[in-house]
DNA sequence: TGTAATTCGGATAATTTTATCCGAATTACA
DNA sequence: TGTAATTCGGATAAAATTATCCGAATTACA
């Protein structure tokens, strides 16, 4: 469904909007809070924060920070990691399926498609920090 | 979602079944069927002949078939390539989520688990079979 | 002002997935 | 009975994903 990769990004997302709101958030907590390797929690980070869902600070006491103010959902990161694939993309990989020219599972995939698109736009970071912070939910 | 072995798996299962009822159908119409690679293709219907779901008779107009009388569904297809992980494992990749211990979107997803599960359990090979003939639909 | 904590990016390595190659065995049939 | 068509399985290769290493740059603060 989604890469590791994918999946560490929505955790460590998760994780620093819920660390964040007064401070920055490292690496290290970062990787040890997701239960992910840092070096390639890091990659991933970099790849959040070109495309503006995350902000850096460098040096000592630096780290990282949701943008203050923007609101962010689970489908932003994934398409920020994994692309528009899960959502765009024909199932079974054709690469002209459509509603025209469809693949045996075309129409009924729709749901799920539908699903999973309503569930990704539904869920927003902030969602989640009462619950973190509760430990009513978990990251590892 | 689906690994790209069980995206041939599916297309190939499918074509295998509507050219069969009378003939056996070879690695190579398959492989042109569902244009894929044909060496490949022909490891992933291996797995799936050792997982009962096809049957093969090996020498000259050999082929594969669908065991005769055996009705089969997509999820029985997708848990002998890609294995149980789609409908068992914590989307996120946490080995412990549970209801009691849960991921963030621990709750959310079982919706989306729930309609793929009745989804691949819905969809036996023969629904396709006619669509394949009339060419509504298509595998490449 | 020096040092430790930190992000950044390039290089490389390990693992997994996807793909190819080839020789052996089997079978239909001319 | 010989040959072509075919499945089968082992070995290998290529590509993608995941992971590690390291040196450079930046910054807080003692």
């Amino acid at each position: 469904m989604f890469s590791k990769a994918c999946t560490y990004a929505i955790k460590a997302m998760i994780l620093i909007k819920s660390c964040n709101e007064d401070k920055k958030c490292s690496l290290q907590e970062i990787a040890k809070g997701i239960n992910s390797p840092s070096a390639f929690t890091a990659k991933i980070l970099q790849q959040l924060r070109k495309k503006g869902l995350l902000v850096s600070t460098i040096g000592a006491k630096g780290g990282f920070q949701i943008p203050p103010k923007k609101q962010i959902c689970l489908l932003e990161i994934v398409e920020a990691i994994d692309g528009k694939g899960l959502i765009e993309s024909c199932v079974l990989g054709l690469k002209k399926c459509s509603s025209l020219n469809p693949c045996p599972v075309h129409e009924k995939y729709q749901n799920i498609k539908n699903e999973m698109l309503k569930f990704m736009m539904e869920s927003s970071l902030e969602d989640y920090t009462e619950k973190i912070k509760n430990r009513t939910i978990t990251l590892k």
